[in-house]
DNA sequence: TGACATATATGCAAATTAGATATATGTAGT
DNA sequence: ACTACATATATCTAATTTGCATATATGTCA
């Protein structure tokens, strides 16, 4: 970035509110499946607004970091997490959104395979999973229901809930024509797993050998030619997401 | 918003550069359909950077202004525009985009009717229709062109063209499953007028009878009972759109 | 060795979609 | 008034996709 001229100099002419910015923060929606269930990792507030709440983890955007590099920032920092999946999901800036000042957020969803996400609890216990519950309502679905592991209700803090009823409808959404449901996964998978991934994010139950053949016409799978072990049953083969060369 | 607290009282707790925040604007894409291409309304860059250069039209987005009552306000100002399909599209916050300061952009679609482009353009005559061609590259499509009235390629300023990129694919991806083709059209229109919605935006033509069912399917279209006048042959008849009950 | 639980494969009916074709109905010209 | 014409609208059939049931395969474990 330059700065070589002086910003007051052509500030003013473009934004009369210069010195009464609002400030920029990212907030995460950590995202896993555990026990067949979506599951968010959550931070715990000590301070004013909302102290006590469960809220997203999140920081301000730096004024020379790029909004991208500060989610990834907060996932490190936050989650102690190198890597995962991390894509933008909407920016929330209603006036009032924290009583304190002016926050714009720009939600991130980041989907970790379930060893992330237990190596995040790990890392930070102070981390709580909280179960996500998305009811069916008016063929997508409704605000999300978030459990603790003691199964109480949770209100999370600021629009939070927003945030993360937003995050579970685009996740559905993208589920079938896109590839998320991998980034969910680890490197190698059955399809039973792939299955249960989906019908965990739809809240619903997929006819199976319909959801196969969808799955390996669609070209993304890799035959390993290995299988799972450890099953007391028939093990399945393993797969691997290996990206269509056309794409 | 409450500003009782002295601001600088607990920012500091939070945000380290504080006194160093981005500025936050919004960008609209002002998107239309004219003789069955999809065009965008420009404004002429007049200052520093990218002077001379074509850009969406944006402003910044005020302490007290919410992002969307920003988009709306830029709407009016700057098409003189008081109401139109407004979605968020993605927001755009790499350090360099701008080269005189950090300004984090928060795009917005607008989507406007045949004669609410034209009267935008009556308005603000400054503003530029240009076509929007996106060519199709591996299944969904890639960077768009933009051409002036003329059909000279234009090189938009900023990032402007990946924001207009992820406009068009956006409303590509949404097209079948939502209801913004209406937004493009008057309040009364023909099947055919909707098809050729499709088309522009698809780029790609359609079967008829195909697409005929599939729109009077979805239940939301309202056959009028009147019929379109001054054609040169069998008028067809008027639909109005009318969203679900259900939803 | 056989019960068992699940993976994998196959088959078929139902539903959806694509495409072609036929029919209807307005305008415009003679 | 009649006919050509262009397009709307309706109908029909084949192809494709999907849902679901059933059959077969293959591992563990008692």
């Amino acid at each position: 970035m330059v700065h070589a001229m002086n910003e007051t100099d052509f500030i003013k002419d473009y934004d009369p509110s210069a010195f009464q910015r609002p400030s920029v923060a990212v907030d995460l929606v950590l995202l896993g499946i555990r026990d067949n269930r979506p599951a968010v990792l959550l931070v715990k507030r000590d301070q004013h607004p909302h102290a006590g709440r469960w809220a997203l983890p999140g920081g301000f955007v730096g004024i020379d970091e790029a909004l991208d590099a500060a989610a990834a920032r907060v996932l490190r920092e936050k989650a102690g997490m190198a890597e995962a999946h991390l894509e933008q999901l909407y920016t929330f800036g209603a006036v009032d959104r924290d009583p304190r000042m002016r926050i714009i957020s720009v939600a991130y969803l980041a989907l970790l395979t379930e060893r992330a996400f237990d190596a995040a609890l790990s890392a930070k216990p102070a981390l709580l999973p909280a179960a996500v519950e998305v009811p069916w309502v008016g063929e997508t679905g409704g605000a999300v229901n978030v459990l603790s592991p003691e199964n109480e209700a949770l209100t999370l803090a600021f629009d939070h809930a927003d945030i993360l009823t937003m995050a579970m409808l685009r996740l559905r959404g993208k589920l079938d024509y896109s590839d998320v449901a991998f980034a969910l996964l680890p490197e190698l998978f059955t399809l039973r797993q792939l299955q249960d991934v989906h019908e965990a994010i739809l809240g619903a139950s997929l006819n199976k050998p319909a959801f196969r053949r969808r799955q390996l016409d669609r070209g993304w799978l890799k035959a390993t030619g290995a299988y799972e072990s450890g099953a007391a049953f028939r093990p399945a083969e393993l797969y691997r997401f290996q990206p269509s060369t056309a794409d």
